[in-house]
DNA sequence: GTCTATATAGAGATAGAC
DNA sequence: GTCTATCTCTATATAGAC
C-alpha cells in the first residue's frame, strides 16, 4: 500500500525533531508539536503512546543522523589529522548547538534511562570512533606517542559541545571557532613545542 | 532592623537557585520554587514581579558565586599551569553539571537578553581570566609561543561545559574527567613532542 | 486514521483578606 | 509581608464521532 507524500506520523516525527533541538523535551508540548506538524490531536495519540513514546521515535532518528554526519568526516581516506579537523571545522549553526547534546540538560530526558540511551549511545560511539582514529594517528607518528587516545577522543567532543554552550552564552558562533582552532593548534603535528618548561622569570 | 534567620525573599532566591540548576528556567514552576522556599504564592509576587524577575534575581548571585570559586583556582600565587590544572582538576560534582552554562540550552533564558547577560558575562569573564594567565604562561615559557592565548582560554572553557555534557549523557563523571586529563596532557610543558608529521605509513 | 470535544492537572499571575 | 482564593491559559491525555 502506498503513502502519497509524507504521512502523519514521519511530519509528527519530524515536527518533534525540530521542536526538541530548539526548545528541548520540557519545553516542547503535544499541542506545539500537532500545530508545527498540521495535525490533530488524535493522530498523535494513535502512532505514539504518548509525548515521551514520540519523543523517543524522534531522538532515534536524530541520534542516527548525528553519527551519519560525523562519519561522513571521519571516515574520509585521510590522516588522522585532516579526519579531525575536517569534523571539527565542519559547517555548522553553532548557535543551535547540538540535538543531541543539548538533551543532556533536559532533567525529563536524563531521568529516563530509555530517553537518555539514544544520546548515551551516540556520544559514546563518537568518542569511541576518535579514539581509533587517534590511535591510529599516533601509530603513524602524526601525534606524540604520549597521547592517550581515550582522553583526546574525549577532549575532542568535549570542546565540540562546549563550543556550543559558548556561542549560545554569547550569541555569537566565534567562541565556537576560537576552542576549535585552539584544540586544533594543540593537537597539531608538530617538530618541538619550544623550551622547556623553564617557569622562573 | 533585625531579620532574624533567613527572610522569605532570601528562601525564594536560593530556592530557585536549585531548581534552575536542576530543571533549568522552562522546567521550574513558580509552584515548585514556593513549595521548596516553604512560602506562599503571594509571597513570591511581593517581592518580585515574577517568574523572570526571581530568575534574574538567582542567576546573577549564581553567576558571581561562579567566578568567586574560579578565582580561587585561578587567583593563587603559582605557575599558569598550575593554576589551569587547580581549576579543571577542582572536586565537581560532574553530573550535575554547570549551573551557569545550563542555562545557555534553556530556550527562554536565550531570548531574553537579561537572562541571558549574566551567564555571557560569566562565561566571558572566565575565558579573559584564563587568557590572561595563558598568555603569562607564555611569556614565562611554561607553554609553546605558538600557542594563540584567546583560543586557548576558550578551549579550555570548552572543555569543561562539555565534559558536563558528557558525563550527564552516561550519567558518569568518568568523561568528564577523561577530557579534563586529555587537555592537561596537551598544556603540559614539554621538551619534545616526537617526529615531525611524517603522515606515510 | 483523523478529527473535534472533553477532562484533569498545573503554570503563571492577580485580588483581597489578615 | 504573608496568606488563601481565584482566574485564565496551557499541558497532557482520553472519548468517541466520522
Amino acid at each position: 500500500m502506498y503513502t502519497q507524500g509524507v504521512n502523519t506520523s514521519e511530519r509528527l516525527i519530524e515536527a518533534t525533531r525540530e521542536l526538541l533541538w530548539e526548545r528541548g523535551y520540557v519545553g516542547t508540548s503535544p499541542k506545539a508539536i500537532l500545530r508545527q506538524a498540521g495535525a490533530g490531536q488524535g493522530s498523535m495519540y494513535h502512532h505514539f503512546t504518548g509525548k515521551p513514546d514520540l519523543a523517543l521515535a524522534a531522538i532515534r532518528r536524530t541520534a542516527a543522523e548525528m553519527r551519519a554526519t560525523a562519519e561522513a568526516d571521519l571516515g574520509r581516506p585521510d590522516t588522522a589529522y585532516e579526519r579531525i579537523s575536517a569534523y571539527l571545522l565542519r559547517e555548522r549553526d553553532a548557535l543551535r548547538g547540538c540535538p543531541v547534546g543539548r538533551l543532556t540538560m533536559d532533567p525529563d530526558v536524563i531521568a529516563s534511562d530509555e530517553l537518555r540511551a539514544p544520546v548515551d549511545e551516540t556520544l559514546d560511539w563518537l568518542r569511541e570512533r576518535l579514539e581509533e582514529i587517534v590511535e591510529e594517528g599516533r601509530e603513524r607518528g602524526e601525534f606524540s606517542a604520549s597521547l592517550i587516545p581515550s582522553e583526546t577522543a574525549a577532549l575532542i567532543v568535549a570542546t565540540v559541545q562546549g563550543g556550543y554552550v559558548l556561542a549560545r552564552a554569547s550569541s555569537s558562533p566565534a567562541a565556537f571557532d576560537a576552542g576549535v582552532r585552539g584544540l586544533l593548534a594543540l593537537l597539531a603535528p608538530q617538530e618541538c613545542a619550544g623550551p622547556a618548561g623553564s617557569a622562573a622569570g
